[in-house]
DNA sequence: TACGTTTATGCCACTGAGTGGCACTATGGA
DNA sequence: TCCATAGTGCCACTCAGTGGCATAAACGTA
């Protein structure tokens, strides 16, 4: 008896399941998403359209689950981490950072480049996979109202820190998608830290006029 | 001869499309955005879903466009402003707040009010907003690539910039519409501002842990 | 007033995503 | 061996969204 290895029937499960995202990450790549029906990839999987949906809430779903299961590590990690009174912006990084350490299924980073890409070429799946950090956004926020200490409920700041934390990881994964060579969870780990280095840097970021007319004034704040 | 009055099929095009607008929100807010079929709200405007799609890309895309018009006149104002060798931030949260102040249309606010709380209950209306956002801030950020001297044009900084930009918005957007009272654009202006300067401190907001530290207090909200 | 051109619209048939219902089968437990 | 249960297949249905073509209204011109 393998404690690490659950009944058959969830074995089964996850099975199709991950065939679906494979299956469905192959099609949309080649043929585009929205040339590839779902009639043909559940036909190419040998599963009922109704299996499908069991499975994903929709066509999109099933092609962004890669980057949801770090998003999954990540609130896994919050919910236990110990804050140690350092800034909360600090905190979610390194919380990211660890849950990125824990992705360590085979050939996750290739999946992930894939689904990257396709949300990138696809309108609608890049509206869903932004919702869903949205949502993530949301359960992160409460997690962080629950177990640290904010005196307002109302404070902007947690919500304005994972938002910003959520656009650095995006343009982080642009960054290493664009890499050369075949994807590692290393070099994401080093983009990200990259953009996080590069935020308080956004915000006094000083720019003048193009070429027409020379810088009038340079920095100052 | 009016100059400000574009010829007869303008007119007429532009009534149709307000007639959508007004009666998708009435309709969505009313009945809930999946509940009304667009045959509904054609069959309700005298219109053909056929034309509904000449005006609308999508279902939700109807019921976004108060929204829509403000970040349209970010983007023109964006384009002709000056950086007068102030931070970028602050240059792109003043172009908001006079792009703002265009917003004279009659009844926008209480558009913009409905609009928002329709993406905060609709998951796919959610999602096609951030979708919106999303592509808004790349032609802003083309903008800022175009017009101001920016070194290095893999620079993550004026993005981030532009995504707390707009973080701060939506943030100050809920805000607005949880207040009572008949909706004001005096109000968002103020909002606005309030998230703005709350900007820098949700870099360094520092926290604790919740209950074991403090006082006697018991963790019941 | 009569004319052709342009532009928006209506109508109709069609594809494909997503849902609800019910019967069927495989698993796991007694 | 039998039963409860979870998962699946199948089928019919709704509705968003598209393509094509005919029509009508608006505009310019003679």
């Amino acid at each position: 008896m393998d404690a690490a290895r659950p009944p058959l029937r969830e074995r089964k499960k996850l099975r199709t399941r991950e065939a679906l995202i494979d299956t469905a990450l192959d099609l949309f790549t080649r043929q585009g998403f929205t040339r590839t029906t779902l009639d043909e990839l559940c036909y190419a999987v040998e599963v009922s359209k109704r299996t499908f949906f069991r499975n994903f809430v929709n066509k999109e779903d099933v092609a962004m689950a890669p980057t949801q299961d770090l998003w999954a590590a990540f609130l896994d990690e919050l919910r236990v981490r110990d804050p140690d009174g350092r800034p909360l912006m600090e905190m979610l990084q390194e919380t990211l950072l660890s849950a990125l350490e824990r992705m360590t299924a085979d050939g996750w980073a290739s999946r992930v480049v894939l689904s990257r890409n396709l949300a990138a070429a696809t309108p609608s799946m890049n509206a869903h996979g932004l919702d869903f950090c949205d949502r993530t956004t949301r359960a992160a926020l409460a997690i962080v109202h629950d177990r640290f200490d904010i005196a307002d409920p109302d404070d902007v700041r947690p919500r304005l820190a994972l938002d910003i934390l959520v656009a650095a990881f995006n343009k982080a994964l642009e960054k290493w998608a664009s890499r050369s060579g075949a994807p590692s969870r290393a070099d994401l780990g080093a983009d990200l830290r990259d953009t996080f280095a590069a935020i308080p840097g956004s915000l006094t970021l000083t720019v003048g006029p193009r070429s027409p007319e020379p810088p009038a004034r340079p920095a100052s704040i």
